[in-house]
DNA sequence: GCAGCTTGATTTGGATCCAATTCTTCGAAG
DNA sequence: CTTCGAAGAATTGGATCCAAATCAAGCTGC
């Protein structure tokens, strides 16, 4: 209790300490280019020197803070190119972890996950318009899906790098943004999701490895490119919180 | 020289550190499922155990260690699959960064370093069999080639993370394994990795992305995979010192 | 007036100390 | 003999202290 926080569930303290810290970079506290310093950012939190620097190595190796020569951190800055960049990593990662889950063919528990979330994201589709409460519902299911796909490499090793890319501004398979004021279009966007989610569903079960992994890699691109498309706001970097879901 | 360890540039030294436990755990100190107390390790290291705790946070984010519970770390194990995921994920990665190099045209300087790499690898096959200080010349210019694609991604993101994968055992570029005792046979592995330098510049000066990405995913295969091939032994996980190179 | 040096302040890295948690082992009861 | 419980030991996380390095400002000399 001792960071009365909003939302901050307070669970593992060092791990919290770092999400936290990720929190506050994604809302563009702390902007790019900011210089961390030790001691301010400890008394921000609330604590002492030693756990901060423990969660600035953390939050460098995820790549959201570089290396100021021997003078500290500061807090790196992601162009458009590179959230691109981070979005096709995604891409090619989850693509080679669907390819293999593809060759080496889904296990019975692993088509009937797959397949609850096509059922799961039909019924909320087929409600009409979104909803607010309903992003709520895509993004678990959502979470679901691409969680078994990952999964579905057989090797922790696919799972870590993914996990290591996810901390970037928008690389993550949860990070489809969502304009409150334009739901009708964000549904027609869920609506080109769905889809895709059923044609790697359906390349998966016919073990066709080089098309789920194309398909996988194209699905990726929807969060982030797919918005001028559908006539909505272009995502901007970093963290310019405008109306960003999670 | 506080350390006088072989071959310790004492550097930085919160970066050797870590660089030296990297070191010992490729080695096979520490064994696979060791439970690593900091105490003991900072007396190892000579050290205190405040930059331990550092460096054991860097290894556990970059997959050496896995945390045990709340009670320190162990040492990672790596199965076969794990290596085998390990080297298709830097296939993929460095794919992804030789399709966007391709897309975008490479510039004079950089078709230059790749076709300088092609001439120093032709010079030093066309002299017959390898010595062993060929060895390291190849290495010198099979890092320039693979560094000159990854940097050819124009992020920084795809970089990182391929330099994370890079420390998995036996998934850097840098990690073919020569086995000195049958130095004919290594030969004409390199000529193999020679030839496929050839076609990814041959494709990458067309722009042919997709074939460059194809090629390149096949070519990170050769350090590990290619070895019965050529009547070579096996890999073996993680660090069991068998004649392997860096 | 400007350049170079020196001194001071700020900041990071390392070491040590203390608290909290967890594992272990010893003991007792069923 | 087994199992549950409790006390002790071990280990990790956090805080504080000290040294070393770096940046900044001021001063002296040319």
């Amino acid at each position: 209790m001792k960071t009365p926080g909003p939302g901050t569930p307070a669970g593992d303290p060092a791990a919290s300490l770092v999400a936290q810290l990720r929190r506050w970079l994604a809302e563009g506290r702390y902007p790019a280019g900011t210089r961390l310093a030790e001691e301010a950012v400890a008394q921000d939190l609330g604590v002492s020197r030693t756990p901060v620097r423990l969660a600035f190595r953390t939050l460098a190796q995820e790549g959201l803070l570089e290396s100021a020569g021997k003078r500290g951190f500061v807090v790196r800055s992601f162009s458009t190119a590179d959230v691109r960049c981070a979005v096709e990593v995604r891409g090619v990662l989850e693509g080679l972890a669907a390819r293999r889950l593809a060759e080496r063919g889904a296990t019975a528990e692993e088509r009937g996950v797959l397949q609850q979330c096509l059922a799961d994201g039909d019924a909320l589709l087929s409600r009409g318009p979104l909803a607010a409460a309903d992003v709520a519902c895509w993004s678990a299911l959502n979470a679901r899906f691409h969680a078994t796909l990952v999964a579905g490499a057989g090797s922790r090793v696919v799972a870590d790098a993914i996990a290591r890319n996810d901390h970037l501004p928008f690389a993550s398979a949860d990070s489809i943004t969502f304009q409150v004021e334009a739901l009708s279009r964000e549904t027609m966007k869920l609506q080109a999701a769905q889809l895709q989610h059923r044609l790697i569903v359906d390349a998966l079960l016919a073990r066709e490895g080089a098309r789920v992994e194309a398909l996988v890699r194209e699905h990726a691109l929807i969060g982030v490119h797919y918005a001028p498309l559908f006539g909505l706001q272009p995502v901007t970097a970093p963290g310019a919180a405008a109306d960003t879901l999670r």
